[in-house]
DNA sequence: CGCCTGATTGACGCGGTTCAACCTCAGTGG
DNA sequence: CCACTGAGGTTGAACCGCGTCAATCAGGCG
């Protein structure tokens, strides 16, 4: 991911002024003495990928960011059946206040850096910044909004339509990336195995693979190997996506 | 829903010492003082049965608190698919400081009695008085919670699952106003029609009908007139949800 | 009484799951 | 160098849960 700062917390440097996430944390409307409070507080933690960061159920010792990588926040049934309940990307939270235990899995999907704090001293210190609780809500809302917006693609989308909708994010993210307008060509890796793709909608693994086949079929995307996708047409696979033109996806 | 406190509004007696849903609303850890402020700022307002309180992107001057009745929260697809992202019940809070439009529709699902605040003097409120941000901020955690509880039930749940999740929650909400544990015999008004848990739950309406009356021929639940539910076997009803024993519910 | 909305019930078919075989490819070790 | 292995992916066939369409019922109201 970005291999840089992991380097900078390998070699011990790791001060909140460099770090490349603060100004979209939770940390981001601190002030320099508030934010020397959180430097004194923090650490760093790595995870390979694949390894859990947290098992619903543990004690829930410590908060954290995500600084680099990705992480998936899941929930299993009784007989083992998988939700991932919300994607972590860099700047995100994890944990949640006030909670003793924690509700959902939380896994490294990717190799990830995590600047923890311990779960008490955090929320003293949430109580006495004011700064820290405003954005902390400002996120949770956020978040609230995208969850709002996954659950009409759980609830109401075909299995090809789900797939379009993903695609189309992941096509939408790697173009603003790239600093351009989404349009026909754009191409990404795809970073997800079919499982965690079904597991991310609701859908089973071969029922993932079988849509996107037919998707390749049809002339919307094209595939090369397994995991680079090609759109080679937008326009057609925003419509594939079942969504209201207007409105638009929460991303 | 609440007669007694309809009556109140509409007799002008609206003292939020004698509000019903004070302790649990986003004035909850208000002072006197505090309420006071609240109080000169907040306006009632009832809507009748199926009226909808906003549209998405309409411009939002308003949040509130719901005192009495049910609210949805919910977005539809270009063809029509519907699907309900919450359910509003008394204390829950309507509406989202800090943006300017409405992402979703709400609609009154029975009558409706909010505690309208303006928003923008309510966001001036929140930077001012910390108690009501960390309320919002406890709650809006809640929702983000239950709002990913319920993305494990839609993507993963049948029918029948999703029935006895929503009956066991309604039950659950019950019995905590009336201030006890829940247990066999809690009875609830079901104040909801069969299409609109169709829409909660990401089923069609005949099927949520069917899936009421297996459970109530399996004799979980028994039914008065078509809304009145009492819960004969709360934990038969629990196991019925499929979730993990541990972890459970948020509600 | 007829009308309308909400709810129930049945028949039927499809989309997506389930189960299983097989393919591909990257390690790994003899 | 090739055989072996295991993870990820594809594909097929059968099944079935739930959606779809349609008829009917129940209750409230003018």
């Amino acid at each position: 991911m970005n291999g840089n700062f992991a380097r900078l917390v390998e070699s011990g440097i790791t001060d909140c002024g460099s770090c490349p996430i603060q100004r979209r944390a939770v940390c981001a409307y601190c002030q320099s003495a508030e934010l020397l409070l959180l430097e004194q507080m923090k650490s760093y933690k790595t995870y390979r990928a694949g390894e859990v960061i947290t098992w619903a159920g543990d004690d829930q010792l410590y908060v954290a960011t995500v600084v680099t990588g990705v992480a998936s926040l899941s929930q299993t049934l009784e007989d083992g059946r998988r939700q991932m309940v919300g994607l972590l990307l860099p700047s995100d939270f994890v944990g949640r206040p006030g909670r003793e235990t924690a509700l959902f899995d939380v896994e490294a999907a990717t190799e990830v850096v995590l600047c923890r704090f311990e779960r008490k001293p955090f929320e003293k210190l949430l109580a006495e910044v004011p700064r820290l609780g405003e954005r902390m809500l400002e996120m949770a809302l956020d978040e609230l909004d995208a969850a709002r917006e996954w659950m009409l693609l759980l609830g109401r989308k075909t299995a090809r339509e789900k797939i379009a909708s993903l695609l189309s994010i992941l096509a939408s993210r790697e173009s603003i990336l790239l600093e351009q307008a989404p349009s026909d060509g754009v191409s990404f890796d795809l970073r997800l195995t079919r499982e965690a793709m079904a597991d991310y909608l609701g859908l089973t693994l071969e029922t993932v693979s079988r849509q996107i086949n037919a998707l390749k079929r049809d002339g919307v995307i094209e595939l090369t190997g397994k995991r680079h996708v090609k759109v080679a047409d937008f326009a057609r696979l925003l419509s594939e996506t079942g969504d209201d033109s207007d409105g638009g996806m929460v991303i």
